[in-house]
DNA sequence: GAATACCGGACTAAAATGGTCCTATTTGAT
DNA sequence: ATCAAATAGGACCATTTTAGTCCGGTATTC
């Protein structure tokens, strides 16, 4: 569980590099892949994907590319990753077509439940802003605006919490 | 992401229908797979599992079956689950075979360890008495003693939140 | 010694994953 | 006009993971 697909990561990879880009450039797949390591053919798609959840924008054409669509403030962890994943609930029956035959009798359903919103609620409040570099968030404890939605991980994350690196 | 695989979850009921029986009865694979309608050959797999990882015990012969190898209380969620996910981490680099090449350049891996850390903190918090029904803590805050190692997780599933099943 | 019931490996089918390749289409520069 | 740069997107494939079945073995009770 928990594990995030590979393709999330490499659109995690994307948003993290373009956000340290300037707002009104752009860059090419050719560029990024070259920056990330990111096998190029495999960037392009994810970054097709990002461009349909409406994270990036696209400039088509000669010195055309990638740019951020918005902020990386305005950018959630969830907006990132849900184009690449086929199931963001902990279990079957809390996703949008609840395909589990067994939902109606099931004991671990409402619980799960429970669980389920809180996990999605926490990953609510997480921007993506906490990921670019350089983390001075996470060594010296850097601040920047509070949102207004905070989370008790997003707060975590901002405050820096070095002891969770072992 | 998140998605627990289903052999986690027929381990969640098992130890679910395990705990609201007499403590120092046992039950059968045959007679549990009838209650939770879980197909018994698989089930019968789950609970070697959860044997292995001293979750319940197991009495062999005619009359045996299994039980809680301990209280609800002191099992934890994460404890019933790891046997059957090989992964309980966010990104691959934070398994123990941490396999990923690209580990050393990933200017991702270090705010990804900080989320690792905090998700598993909050799920290490997380027992299985919270899942035993009737869900009192579930509708009215039915509360029960609050361990010491309290997270947020736990203290939020205990304190109820109905408002998060919509 | 026969029935009960756990133990555990081998095996298979189906699905998800990760990645490659190929072909448009749009756009800017020569 | 033409060509090159660069996104758009589908088709395809190899590998791994998942979910489940089957079967022989062992321990225990009656
Ligand atoms: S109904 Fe029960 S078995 Fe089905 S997906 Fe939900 S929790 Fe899992
Ligand atoms: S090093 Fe980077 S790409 Fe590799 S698993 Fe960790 S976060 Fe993902």
């Amino acid at each position: 569980m928990f594990k995030v697909s590979r393709k999330s990561e490499y659109a995690l990879i994307a948003v993290q590099h373009l956000a340290r880009a300037q707002p009104d450039r752009v860059v090419s797949v050719a560029d990024l892949a070259g920056q990330t390591q990111v096998p190029s053919d495999v960037l392009a798609k994810v970054l097709q994907g990002l461009k349909r959840a409406g994270v990036v924008r696209a400039v088509k054409g000669a010195g055309g590319g990638y740019g951020l669509a918005r902020a990386p403030s305005d950018i959630r962890f969830l907006d990132v990753v849900q184009p690449f994943e086929d199931t963001l609930a902990v279990v079957s029956c809390q996703m949008p077509s609840h395909d589990c035959e067994r939902s109606e009798t099931c004991s671990l359903r409402d619980p799960m439940a429970v669980l389920n919103a809180f996990v999605l609620r926490q990953f609510d409040g997480l921007t993506m802003d906490l990921f670019v570099a350089p983390h001075h968030w996470l060594i010296s404890g850097g601040r920047s605006a509070a949102p207004a939605n905070d989370t008790s991980l997003a707060r975590r994350l901002r405050q820096g919490e070095a002891a969770a690196l072992r």
